[in-house]
Parts: C-alpha cells; structure tokens; sequence
DNA sequence: CCGATTTGACCAAC
DNA sequence: GTTGGTCAAATCGG
C-alpha cells in the first residue's frame, strides 16, 4: 500500500466526488419517489459523511493542521518570541467550528497528533471532538478522527457553505445547490441499485485515512442502514 | 481588552 | 513505568 502520495489522494477524492453525486441523485429520487422522510434524511447524511471525508482527503492541513516552530523551554512560553502564525479557521474544513485544546507526540507516529473540540462545546454543551495527525508518508494529508456527534444546535454545513461561499471555496455551495436543484437524471435507476453504486464507489475509495469511529465508518454505517431501509 | 492558541504539566489507563 | 488524553497558565492577535 504504497500509495500515500498526492495522486493516491487526488485519486480517492475523485471516487469519493463520484459517491456524492451518487448520494445526490439518491436524494433527489428518493424525494421524487416520495420516500419515507427518514430514507431522505439518512442520504443526506451519507452526503454530508462523503463532503467530510472528502475534506480529509484533501488533507485537514489547510485548517487543522496548527503548524508553528516555536520552542518554548522555560516554565511557560518564554515572551517576546517570534511571531505565531495563528489559523484561526482552524475548522472550516469540516463545517464546525473546532477548538485546539491539546498536541502530543505519538509513540508510533512521527508526527503530533492535535486534539480539537467543538468550539461551542461551553455555550452548548456539544462532546464533539476530533483528533488530527499528518499522514506519515505524506505530510500533505492528515488522518481526522472524529468522536461523538455535535448538538443539534451547532452550527453546521449550511453555515460553513456560506462561508464557504464567501471564501470562494465552492464545495459546499456545491453541494447544497446540487441538493436542491439536481435533476433526477438518473430516475431510471432503482433505488436499490443507486445505494449499491454508493457503496461500490465508497469501497473502492479504500484508503488509508479512515480511521476507527472516523468519517468513513459512520459513512459505511449510514449506508447500511439505508440499506436496511430500502430491503424492508 | 477579550478570546483563541500554545504547550508544559498533570492524570488515568494499560 | 510508559503512553495517550486533557487541563490550564501564558501569550498573542484582532
């Protein structure tokens, strides 16, 4: 598995594109077969499983990945050092808001792994929390790790799409507007065969970045249960 | 001045 | 005893 380079990545994000848009017209059929809203409601989450994984195949470097040199001995930081050069979009890649609140280096890994958590986790009482750590091959990826879900009341991908949008960054523009306004081109499909497809696409973006409790395993666990859904 | 980040220290689990 | 996870004081940027 020699395949940690920006290819490799570039690659799985191309897949994992493919799923959504599978994701997409799953939605858009199940809304136009009209499905139990539970059905919609579950393929919308796969989408938004897919946007976040795809965001950690683009590497989490972007927003979570605090890098600065500074070397700090005394008891706390010695003052009057050099300049930090501070991130403070730290969790735009996901669309929630994520606090730094700790960094340690791993026995097994070369690189420190960085402990976020929600950013509302005072105001509302959100447990959500991630772990990111640099891929070892390739530093240009990051392996995210997610733990526990954010309230309903946190501020989510609506809000980061508009940000987003501001930022010129279109992916969830993307996939918001693709929510509302794609065609069920696909409507001859069965449903049953668009999640197969979802689910071919997604095994086949097999790779390395998942981990356990992360992004891919509630994407797969959201998928089996549709599927469930759809045999019952 | 306030809030976010950094980072050594502390704590719990194995 | 070692390692991973969290806390909290110190610092910085807006």
């Amino acid at each position: 598995m020699a395949m940690a380079d920006d290819g490799a990545a570039s690659a799985a994000c191309d897949v994992m594109a493919e799923a959504r848009e599978a994701a997409v017209r799953l939605v858009t059929l199940l809304q136009a077969t009209g499905a139990e809203p539970g059905k919609q409601e579950l393929a919308r989450q796969i989408i938004c499983s897919i946007d976040r994984a795809r965001t950690s195949l683009r590497g989490a470097g972007t927003g979570d990945g605090n890098s600065k040199g500074r070397t700090a001995r005394c008891k706390r930081r010695a003052r009057g050092g050099e300049a930090r050069a501070r991130v403070v979009s730290s969790g735009m890649d996901d669309g929630y808001a994520w606090r730094k609140y700790g960094e340690k280096s791993i026995q097994d890994h070369r690189n420190p792994r960085f402990y976020f958590r929600c950013a509302y986790k005072g105001e509302l009482g959100c447990g959500a929390r991630k772990q990111v750590e640099r891929a070892e091959d390739d530093p240009s990826l990051s392996h995210v790790t997610y733990f526990g879900d954010h309230t309903p009341a946190c501020p989510r991908d609506d809000a980061a799409a508009a940000a987003a949008e501001v930022d010129g960054d279109s992916r969830f523009l993307l996939h918001q507007t693709s929510l509302v306004g794609f065609r069920p081109a696909a409507e001859c499909w069965p449903v049953k065969d668009q999640v197969a497809n979802l689910v071919s696409s997604i095994s086949s973006a097999d790779v390395s970045f998942a981990s356990p409790g992360g992004t891919m395993e509630s994407l797969d666990a959201s998928l089996e249960e549709l599927m469930e859904l759809l045999r019952s």
